[in-house]
DNA sequence: GACAGAACTAGAACGTGTTCCTATGATGGA
DNA sequence: TCCATCATAGGAACACGTTCTAGTTCTGTC
């Protein structure tokens, strides 16, 4: 476990340090849902956290990997959900990962500022950010390839490497229109079409 | 042109003025090629420009404004370059693309630092680089497009909306591609194969 | 050539991310 | 119980993006 990265759940002896960690990410998800990405200062995030600056940053070593750390939580909670639903409704996969990617894009355009910062977050990230931006990715391509083979004789299988590969690329597609829609440079309406046009384009079988 | 707007080349009256343009942006290479997004320190950009720090952001509004501005001037020669190269090797559009993509890819990868400087630019971007972002955006397009078609009947016919819509799902993936490349969550190995991958998944006729 | 207004210089000042330091409190082992 | 160690609180200090001010130079017009 180095320095430069931020403390995970399971590196937390006492019950005292993961209700910190909870209450930091709390304090986070509350400024970044109200203000965005600018307002989640770290002298704000621990004072609503109720915590020591010095603290905030032996939790989480920078203001980056504060969102990202955020991000990753948020889409582990989703991607449970997901999993509760059982089947996914549509016929074809690219009907099933359409599905998918609207109603995650959806639940993230619910709350605007908030997707603002962890997107932007997640888009500034550099090498130091690595672990958690690998657990964001992973969290995305288990949920698309659980979506392509949802209800098939294939779903309990695991996903091939083309399978990866095509999730990959999806969530590519997927995180270049989140950016577009979060830098106002989109609607909602236009990426949700252009995400339907590309996943067309990608899972035509 | 209101003041959240880089001011660009046709803006500017004086020859000094357009000197003063090309020395700031000539700083900007310098100093990402050296030391990347952190090395572009706006004081330092002035100093090395021999311009006031006020004046550069009168030319610029911001950092971002500065390194995005230095990506569109970058793609803008780019583009010229390949035009003047005529025919595109390759016989179909998926290996065009490809031979493209890579070039350019290669020819990023050459020169690390600027690259991360003005990739992680270009993502942290948000609406007020609209305009740049967009020039950025249709270089792109122009680019690949020319690409689908070089070489063949259609060459000198305006895209179809369908090209562009291509043209675009394989600029996010690309744009993805790079993110990872420079945040160093893939090799350029990696991020060739990739490329490759999903330019065949998408340009499959 | 004189003037008005815009552009430029130099540098102070401010905000926020990040680092550092000291004192205080918690924890676990002898 | 006492001690050693580590985590935390509180707050000063620093770095760099950005803004602002005052004075100077340039440019175009009469």
């Amino acid at each position: 476990m180095s320095t430069t990265n931020s403390l995970a759940v399971e590196d937390l002896g006492s019950t005292a340090q993961r209700e910190r960690r909870k209450r930091i990410l709390d304090a986070t998800f509350e400024l970044a849902s109200d203000g965005g990405f600018d307002a989640v200062q770290m002298r704000a995030v621990a004072d609503k956290a109720e915590v020591a600056l010095g603290t905030l940053y032996r939790y989480f070593p920078s203001k980056i990997h504060l969102l990202v750390s955020a991000l990753a939580r948020e889409f582990d909670r989703n991607e449970v959900l997901i999993r509760q639903m059982g089947d996914i409704p549509g016929e074809t996969a690219a009907e099933r990962v359409s599905y998918i990617l609207k109603r995650t894009t959806r639940g993230l355009q619910g709350d605007p500022k908030l997707t603002e910062a962890l997107t932007r977050a997640f888009m500034f990230a550099d090498s130091s950010v690595a672990a958690e931006i690998h657990s964001v990715g992973m969290s995305l391509t288990t949920m698309l390839t659980h979506a392509m083979h949802s209800g098939q004789p294939s779903e309990h299988a695991e996903p091939t490497p083309e399978d990866v590969a095509v999730a990959r690329v999806i969530g590519d597609v997927w995180l270049s229109a989140l950016m577009a829609w979060v830098t106002g440079r989109s609607t909602a309406a236009e990426t949700g079409a252009h995400l339907e046009t590309a996943v067309g384009m990608i899972l035509r079988d």
